[in-house]
RNA sequence: GGGCCCGUAGCUCAGCCUGGUGGAGCGCCCGGCUGAUAACCGGGAGGUCGGGGGUUCGAAUCCCCCCGGGCCCA
């Protein structure tokens, strides 16, 4: 078999990069390639468990940072299926929570919790959830598949199964087994509208609102006249105050203001007394905080406030250096352990009272006494201050504009207060959390140093919401005795005397009671659900369907390669480390890979409100998927991704090199019957010449170097190494520079070397290529390599890796060429430099090597040169040689001469021009020329003079970091005749294509004109004729019947003329 | 306010870990090529390497401070 059948698939091709997709795309469906992939890969003896991050599926359209994401796994994917790993690919689906719940609230209109109730039902609520989920992930799947990402689309798991969700309740058990579920107070936002608890990733929207900013006057217990001055934005939080932390190593001050005493914050008072606008004050006490510890206070507004009553004997001062700050404030902070995280936390470990008086309307309810039933933020604010200001405990109020949250869905501002909430105390596990996290590998490693910053400042996990789209707590509470018991399993359920609702979703597990093993009673579930991030947490063992069957999970865990977003360090990769801290006391996951956010062209986060968000049907209608896949892998994983239509086009360009470059070969193969099998690399050895031998070496740096940044997941660096390769080695240089062997007629072993050369490098490349650009490599694999191999597998997707050939790596040829190259730049800029025109042969290249490694180089790639730079002989001459060429000018600065030298100075100008080659060589080494003139010793320096260098006229030479390359231009008669004739091929040439003739086709030429030409054609002829396949030169006037065409060549006409015989 | 990241040519980005004369692509100007050709190649102009300080013989690179942007928190 050869290519040759293939050839006119190939040249032929009107290149369209969609339409090469849309074939292959049509290929693996009818050839069920995935499932070939994946068969082969599930033979492997070594696993690779990747685990799918899931995405969000609340809406139909992904987002372009969510492509990227897919990509990036897919080429790991691809990779290591390759790289001979059997590979587990099922990729998920987050399904659950609150943002879901809310698009459908907005799709039916609904204003609050209560219509879900009332309007819909809770059964169709969660049937409209759940048929909305579905026909997200059918269209995100769709999407994914566009973009060419080989997963386990058929199995992919799913948050909201029955099964899953029986998962997670396993983890709830497990926790609660260990002791960490708990059931108590935690200080969250709340959103009074919605009624509702939100998640801390639902406290994502701020509004600029002004507040009160009040500083309220404490009365020091049994100090008459001496007040504690503390500082609040949040009045309505003043009745529920508790006791008043400081600082143990600020200092602190007594001032004297009129006839009263305050006490504050040294660093804080200059700033207070003039927003307060108290001209005249007297610090009478300095004290450290740790000294005010235990002083106690009363309450101003305590007679107004019935839970005030009881709270007396914890009014005092507390020190605690996490709730205060020097920059705002008062160094003294009013503390309610019901309004406030850190309040809070300080408040239990003190064994304080939690007062929370605020109703789940936002009204302040029971215990509020004159307050009760004023909503927080408006009547409660206003009347708190009124109070204050009667009773003379207001220093200063006015206002401040800040950022505050508000609920992301209706607007309304938060309060944060203590609900009653189930959580598990994760704390407990924190020096575990450390350690597990340590063993993981990150890549970049500063995502290590932010997961680990975020692990101290580690808080238990509150997993309980008032909602309804969610994993049902699967925690039972006995109506009689208060019995509570945590389910683990379906199993467990049925074994209590419950039973298996058809779907474990509210409202149906709802309508499950058990019976009580204390009482007998009837015991019914707590109605919450979990946080949706315990979803995405247990997927490493709940996508395998643990813990009802065990050996995949245990043959697969722990995964080994994760990747999202640097959002999710604090999101999936932390809610996973968690979740299996709680069930495995290890970790879940072994390596990491961070990747960055797809951002506008300006930086900015894409949004359908900025008008920037890039739509996933335009952007696969407008940019193909191959060229979508290159140019997000060329970037910085880790980095952001800046995204930019004109980027994208940059990025197509490159695919027709690499597409011509295919067409080249498989041209010129085909033309002359290559047969891959017969014509190896091996059978060629001894005929391959010195660029063969480099390219060779090239390809196989290039696979150590692409293995090697694939497995250490620096996924750009193996794009950028691909794309350089083919771009700059292939294309721009090797095909270049085998051009004139592949041309021969005849079936040389030069050409054979040639061939074999190009067909392994461009195999091997493709094999490369073929996890990031999926689609292109199946193409020219099934055009190209496919057909010329009896044995090659169905696909280029099934194709192992190639590992580099350490014995075909000539690292000094590289670098030789390195240098070989850089001296053809300086050779092609002498040339341009003279005007010459690159098909206009020179007699020779001078190059003036600067070391004897360039020397040797040169050398020994002489040959490479001169065919780049079309020149006979390429000679290698020490740097000396060229000195001796040098004509110096040196032109006096007259400014600084004249006032150096003063009436010396007609002198030693003409002394310039007289001995300008030996001033100039001193002064460029030595950095000064000394000489005797009319008796006196002259010292010339740089400053003096203006140095040039020439060469003689024939000479075009250019200086280089490695050597001066000069380029003689001087032409005898028969190159100037050889450069007619090149031109005259070339607009032959040029004819044959407008003729439409084929590149094996044989013409016929006429020629009539200018005399010099025809006799330099007459003089080559057979070159010519070989060059243009032409059988016969007439020199005459074309007949009236061929096609012929007047040609300008330097001044001169010629009429040509051809036709096909 | 905190942690982490980014800030290099007009634009998009390499280089920084492991200090040693600043790179690529695109754009611009000039030239070339035309048997890969609705391509391609070469040359040129263009940079206080965000700002300041320090370490060093030497800093884009290491350290500190500041400014601007991002993510996650408060």
């Amino acid at each position: 078999m050869t290519v040759l059948k293939v050839v006119d698939v190939l040249s032929k091709f009107e290149y369209n990069q969609f339409i090469v997709e849309s074939w292959v795309k049509g290929f693996w469906a009818k050839n069920r390639v995935y499932d070939l992939v994946k068969a082969k890969s599930s033979l492997q003896p070594r696993k690779f468990y990747f685990l799918d991050g899931p995405p969000y599926a609340s809406a139909k359209s992904i987002h372009v940072g969510t492509a990227w994401n897919k990509v990036i796994k897919d080429i790991v994917l691809r990779y290591y299926r390759m790289s001979g790993y059997n590979v587990w690919d099922k990729p998920g689906y987050d399904t659950h929570g609150l943002p879901i719940e809310v698009k459908i609230e907005q799709s039916l209109g609904l204003q609050v919790k209560k219509d879900i109730y009332e309007k819909v039902g809770v059964e169709n609520f969660i049937s409209y959830c759940k048929a909305f989920v579905e026909e997200n992930m059918k269209a995100m799947t769709g999407q994914f598949r566009e973009v060419g990402v080989f997963m386990d689309w058929d199995e992919a798991y799913v948050t909201y199964t029955n099964e899953y969700i029986e998962a997670g309740w396993w983890l709830i058990k497990r926790a609660h087994d260990k002791g960490l579920l708990q059931k108590g107070y935690r200080v969250l936002h709340w959103c009074p509208r919605c009624e509702t608890t939100l998640a801390d990733y639902e406290v994502s929207e701020y509004r600029e609102l002004e507040d009160p900013s009040i500083y309220v006057k404490f009365p020091v217990r049994g100090k008459p006249g001496e007040h504690l001055l503390v500082w609040t934005t949040t009045p309505w939080t003043l009745p529920a105050n508790v006791f008043i932390m400081a600082h143990p190593d600020f200092d602190y001050v007594r001032v004297k203001v009129g006839d009263e005493v305050l006490i504050m914050a040294k660093a804080r008072l200059k700033a207070i007394m003039e927003e307060a606008g108290v001209g005249s004050y007297e610090v009478i006490g300095e004290l450290k905080g740790r000294d005010l510890e235990g002083l106690e206070y009363d309450h101003p507004l305590e007679d107004l406030v019935d839970a005030q009553k009881g709270l007396r004997d914890y009014h005092k001062i507390v020190l605690a250096p996490e709730g205060v700050v020097e920059y705002e404030g008062t160094g003294l902070v009013h503390s309610a352990p019901g309004h406030g995280t850190i309040d809070y936390d300080i408040g239990v470990r003190l064994g304080f009272p939690i007062v929370s008086l605020v109703d789940d309307s936002g009204r302040m309810g029971e215990g509020s006494g004159a307050y009760k039933g004023f909503y927080f933020r408006a009547e409660a604010n206003k009347a708190i201050i009124e109070d204050l200001e009667r009773r003379g405990a207001l220093f200063y109020k006015s206002t401040v504009v800040h950022r505050y949250p508000v609920c992301w869905r209706c607007k309304t501002p938060l309060a944060l207060r203590a609900t009653n909430q189930w959580f598990i105390t994760v704390t407990k596990l924190k020096e575990e959390l450390i350690r597990e996290a340590d063993r993981i590998e990150w890549r970049p490693e500063w995502a290590k140093t932010r997961f680990m910053n975020m692990l101290q400042e580690l808080r238990d996990w509150v997993i309980s919401r008032q909602r309804f789209w969610g994993i049902p707590l699967p925690i039972w509470t006995c109506r009689a005795c208060g019995y509570t018991h945590v389910v683990g399993s379906v199993k467990e359920l049925e074994e209590m005397g419950g039973y298996r609702p058809e779907d474990l979703h509210r409202p149906w597990i709802d309508k499950v009671t058990l019976k009580c093993p204390k009482c007998g009673g009837v015991m019914e579930r707590v109605p919450d659900v979990l946080d949706v991030w315990f979803d995405s947490g247990v997927s490493f063992y709940a996508s395998l369907g643990y813990p009802m069957r065990r050996d995949l999970y245990e043959s697969l865990e722990p995964a080994d390669f994760i990747v999202e977003g640097h959002d999710q360090i604090r999101g999936w990769f932390f809610s996973l480390l968690r979740s299996g801290v709680i069930g495995f006391s290890k970790t879940p996951y072994r390596r990491v890979l961070v990747h960055g956010f797809a951002l506008d062209e300006q930086g900015r986060e894409m949004h359908k409100s900025l008008g920037n968000y890039v739509e996933f049907e335009e952007l696969i209608s407008r940019v193909p998927r191959d060229v979508f896949r290159l140019w997000v892998s060329s970037n910085t994983t880790w980095e952001d991704l800046r995204f930019s239509w004109k980027a994208l086009d940059y990025t197509f360009r490159d695919f027709t090199v690499i597409w011509n470059t295919f067409v080249f070969a498989s041209t010129y193969m085909g033309l002359d019957g290559f047969d891959p099998e017969a014509v190896t690399l091996d059978s060629v050895r001894g005929y391959l010449g010195v660029e063969d031998r480099w390219v060779i070496s090239r390809v196989n740096s290039l696979v150590k170097k692409y293995n090697e940044a694939m497995g250490d997941l620096r996924i750009h660096d193996a794009a950028r190494a691909l794309r350089s390769f083919i771009l700059d080695d292939v294309s721009r240089f090797y095909v270049r520079l085998v051009r004139r062997r592949v041309w021969e007629e005849a079936d040389t072993l030069s050409k054979r070397a040639a061939y074999a050369t190009l067909y392994y490098v461009l195999k091997t490349w493709l094999s490369l290529a073929a996890p990031i650009i999926p689609f292109t490599t199946e193409y020219l694999y099934q055009h190209l390599f496919k057909p010329a191999e009896k044995n090659a597998p169905e696909s280029v997707h099934l194709l192992d890796m190639p590992s580099a050939n350490e014995s075909l790596i000539d690292e000094e040829l590289e670098r030789d060429m390195d240098i070989a190259r850089s001296i053809i730049d300086a050779a092609l800029a002498a040339r341009a430099a003279a005007g010459l025109k690159l098909r206009r042969p020179v007699r020779r290249v001078i190059v003036a090597a600067k070391d004897s490694r360039v020397l040797e180089a040169v050398s020994r790639l002489s040959d490479v040169i001169g065919e780049m730079v079309n020149a006979k002989s390429v000679e290698v001459k020490g740097l000396e040689f060229l000195e001796e060429l040098r004509v110096y000018t040196v032109k006096p600065r007259m400014g600084e001469v004249g006032r150096d030298f003063k009436k010396l100075t007609p002198v030693i100008v003409e002394l310039m021009r007289d001995k300008a080659g030996e001033i100039a060589r001193s002064i460029t080494s030595k950095g000064y020329y000394e000489a005797q003139v009319e008796g006196e010793n002259v010292r010339l320096e740089p400053r003096h003079v203006d140095i040039g260098v020439e060469y003689p006229e024939w000479l075009s030479a250019r200086e280089s970091e490695l050597a001066t390359v000069a380029v003689d231009t001087r032409i005898s008669p028969e190159e100037e005749a050889e450069g007619y004739a090149k031109e005259v091929v070339r607009r032959v040439q040029h004819m044959r294509k407008e003729a439409k003739l084929m590149i094996e086709d044989k013409i016929e030429v006429w020629l009539s004109g200018d005399e010099g030409i025809i006799k330099a054609v007459e003089f080559f002829e057979e070159y010519v004729k070989g060059e243009t396949r032409a059988v016969k030169i007439n020199y005459e006037e074309p007949p009236g019947t061929v096609y012929s065409k007047e040609w300008d060549i330097e001044d001169k006409v010629i009429t040509i003329g051809l036709r096909k015989v």
